[in-house]
DNA sequence: GGGTCGATGTTAGAGTCGTCAACATGCCCA
DNA sequence: TGGGCATGTTGACGACTCTAACATCGACCC
């Protein structure tokens, strides 16, 4: 018997989640490289053996713990709905959820964006809120139309998963350019969306796109 | 004597620089989980221990990789000064230069941009470049100059360099958003910089004010 | 109720890895 | 000429992933 936990019967009753629960905990504390299988059994206290009855291999389990990862992931971007605004302001509390995530779940949000053929099903879950809503920003005016809305929202979770990776690896400590969560974001989407910024000057009328011109 | 390459004297000569050659290679055959110091040390001929004259440990050898890399990251940056343009279309062909890095040494890139204390005096280095040729496009009215160019710089950046480990851990490739490098690149940046129309992008504008309205 | 069978545990072990201590080699220089 | 120091090697330890063979036990069938 292992040295971690004691437990009555000969078997656990519930592994597989015990497994999940305890490899978040101890991904963050040891981080995506540290982490190792054999801790999880030993703290959950069976066998180095026994979680391969549940999970083919140590990626299998931190695959599905990237795949949960999506479902909070979206789960946070959808929660910014209940605040109902503007759809520019929306957009940027996605951002700030987004980084809020990040920093939440450092070591799954790294498991997530790690190259692996499996995610590509589970990615456009978390991303389709998104685009949703770049949509509506488009038809507001708030987001320049005559460029698809799949390329704006592409161009604006790149500009915010930057944000996020970088905030991780403290990309911006040695720069003099940390900020906070919101200001981070704010500023960053402040140049992408031509939204009520006080110095407000250009609001795309119609170069060639009809649009908004006088629907505002 | 180990199973790789044999050699005729005792010592190795430079072993330092076949160890830091042999692991790029071998980082980018396995990525940056997969490498393995004794698998190195085979391939380069010498015993697994030998290493260590050399490095303290597995993870020097991967912090000088990276430091290199922000070298290397750093002349590619600077590279774009060459055919001298305006400094609109300079962060147009950085934006590119960043990809095109990322792209070609994945694993030494993922490297740089993991949490390691170290880095922090090296990124300055190669976020440098970037910085300036900022500070000019606000002058020549490229960008908005109400933002302190740090702040843009470092929002131009976040863009970039989400567009880089979204494209290198295949982000876009479940949501059709998948594109080559230069458009990737130009169609973001034309939402940051208000520079004018996604047609005439060779001869931008010029100075002054893009105006709004009229510049078209 | 008794028997069996599959899911879920355990133990033991192979093979790899990172790292260290002790020893070997040979170039450089007094 | 010979000693010292940088740079190799050998051998070993502990930890890791993963597999094979065996143990336990609840569910289901008669």
């Amino acid at each position: 018997m292992p040295t971690g936990v004691k437990r009555s019967s000969y078997h656990h009753g519930s592994l597989r989640e015990a497994l999940l629960d305890g490899a978040r905990t101890l991904l963050t504390e040891r981080g995506s490289q540290g982490f190792s299988l054999n801790e999880l059994a030993r703290r959950v206290g069976v066998s180095s053996a026994a979680p391969y009855r549940h999970f083919v291999d140590r990626d299998a389990l931190l695959a599905e713990l990237a795949d949960q990862g999506y479902l909070g992931l979206r789960a946070a971007l959808e929660e910014t709905e209940r605040p109902a605004t503007t759809p520019a302001d929306r957009i940027r509390r996605m951002g700030v959820a987004y980084l809020r995530f990040a920093a939440d779940n450092p070591a799954v949000f790294g498991i997530m964006f790690q190259h692996r053929p499996d995610h590509e099903k589970a990615r456009p879950l978390a991303f389709q809120p998104l685009v949703d809503v770049v949509g509506q920003a488009q038809q507001t005016g708030d987001l320049p139309d005559h460029v698809p809305p799949g390329v704006v929202a592409r161009t604006i979770w790149a500009t915010v998963h930057g944000l996020a990776t970088l905030q991780l690896s403290r990309g911006f400590v040695g720069l003099g350019l940390e900020d906070s969560t919101e200001n981070l974001v704010d500023q960053a989407l402040t140049l992408l969306l031509r939204s009520p910024r006080p110095a407000d000057r250009d609001r795309p009328g119609g170069p060639g796109r009809p649009g908004p011109a006088g629907s505002r």
